[in-house]
RNA sequence: GUGGGUGUAGCUCAGCUGGCAGAGCGCCAGGUUGUGGUCCUGGAUGUCGUGGGUUCAAGUCCCAUCACUCACCCCA
């Protein structure tokens, strides 16, 4: 009897795992040089902040939630999203209460029960962030500089941004029955109808050409924008352009959760399958409201750390053997007595910060050797009985075979020097 | 939830109109009893996804089932 990772999951093994680490890293660096605090809150929530949250009428809570009753009997939600489990953790805590915005960033995963195809899974990760409680374009702003800045120090060159606005409180249901007045006669199936009613700008996000030919005339939000609305968005516009970001006015722009408002983006990837976009966000000025705190306008984004490790795969830029590579010194001992000083050798260059490893088990001069290469680590340390009885070490350069004999007291000081 | 494709060694896959289970890579060992990568030789690993059916005989044909995968819907 074997298991394997539930439906819709996988696991990040070496030497791709490398990658999460790295990716992680790069794109929550800029976030840390502007002042984002790290937030962490738990995998699961009361199922009520999602629903309420996030929205009755999107798929993401109508079907794709993990939702079980603990034994309390308290309905229990492993989180589908980042967003609202900060905004109530802003609320519990009172940071709302201080000097505003208050910057959080997070990274960990999130779970949506749907059908697994590339780069959408039950499982994924985000690393994500969040500016709440003002209503600033330069805020909306950085958080997509912050966000490219991320993507490049990664080395990716194909990301995209598309950026729109969905208006606010005032616009946003005047445009919505507009739009739902031309919908409606239109010729489309039956969910779609549907969708008409519940969430009419989803309708703006059908991939199928049969429905996308019939938009062709569709009213368009950013034609509907308040004297506001259409101010801040060229404001943000305006920073982007300044910051020198390169970004795509798209009108057709939507998001499938409820909260947003005002400034919408996506960054997108042609590497990702089916899938589109590699990270998106916008501002969610009403969500604190909906989930029962005060007024507390805000802007975030989400980035899949697994679609933007896809991403860097279709531009090249993975190097598995870079990533295998992850100690520097292999230590190969000859003998009882020659193993236990290898172990203290090797502890102590750990010790001193060199990666260091060594061969296990009884493997032979020859398998001994070969594991040094396959580790790919620069040096191999060589002990045999006529090392011991001279107290030095044989250090062998690896890439050019080079070796020579190094007393046992200097091996770690002239090691740190070689890998200066 | 719906549709297509694929399940054979650790990995990538071949296996024709049914007739002894295969290759490459990887792994282990030896060639070299203290030296890796290249090279040579040898070796181990399979419920051919699972269950049933047809047949003298099934990896191969039929049915069912499960898994994986891609796509739709939707989304990071």
């Amino acid at each position: 009897m074997t298991f394997q990772a539930p439906k819709g999951t996988f696991d990040w093994i070496p030497p791709r795992s490398e990658r999460v680490l790295a990716v992680r890293d790069a794109l929550a660096a800029p976030l840390r040089r502007a002042g984002y605090g790290y937030v962490e809150t738990p995998s699961f929530e009361d199922t009520e902040l999602f629903k309420r949250g996030v929205g009755e009428s999107t798929d993401v809570v109508s079907k794709e939630m993990y939702t079980f009753l603990d034994k309390g009997g308290r309905s229990i939600t492993l989180r589908p999203e980042g967003t609202a489990p900060v905004v109530r953790a802003v609320l519990q805590h009172g940071l709302h209460n201080g000097q505003l915005p208050v910057k959080l960033w997070y990274s960990g995963s999130q779970y949506r029960y749907e059908r697994a195809q590339k780069g959408r899974y039950r499982h994924f990760w985000q690393v994500g962030a969040e500016a709440l409680g003002a209503e600033d374009p330069a805020l909306d702003a950085e958080l997509i500089v912050l966000a490219w800045q991320g993507y490049a120090a990664l080395g990716l060159t194909g990301v995209r941004l598309l950026l729109n606005s969905l208006g606010d409180r005032q616009c946003r249901p005047v445009y919505r029955a507009a739009l739902q007045e031309f919908l409606r006669g239109l010729d489309l199936d039956e969910p779609t109808r549907e969708r008409i009613e519940i969430n009419p700008l989803r309708v703006l996000d059908d991939k199928r050409s049969e429905v996308q030919e019939q938009l062709t005339g569709a009213p368009l939000v950013i034609d509907h924008l308040c004297g506001d609305c259409k101010a801040y968005h060229e404001e943000v516009r305006w920073l982007l352009t300044a910051a020198a970001v390169p970004y795509a006015d798209d009108p057709r722009l939507v998001r499938g959760l409820d909260y947003y408002t005002r400034t919408t983006f996506e960054f997108v990837h042609d590497g990702l399958g089916s899938q589109s976009a590699v990270g998106g966000g916008g501002r969610y000025d009403g969500l604190s409201e909906v989930i029962g705190g005060p007024p507390l306008p805000s802007v975030g984004w989400a980035l899949g750390v697994d679609r933007t490790i896809l991403a860097m795969e279709a531009e090249g830029l993975l190097d598995d053997a870079a990533d295998a590579r992850l100690v520097d010194v292999y230590g190969v001992a000859l003998g009882e007595e020659a193993k236990r000083r290898m172990f203290l050798l090797v502890t102590d260059l750990r010790q001193a910060g060199v990666g260091a490893d060594m061969a296990y088990g009884s493997r032979g001069m020859k398998g001994a050797m070969k594991a040094a290469d396959r580790s790919g680590a620069r040096f191999a340390l060589i002990l045999g009985e006529r090392d011991l009885a001279a107290e030095a070490v044989q250090v062998k350069d690896l890439t050019t075979a080079e070796q020579t004999e190094v007393p046992l007291t200097e091996v770690v000081t002239t090691l740190k020097g070689k890998l200066k």
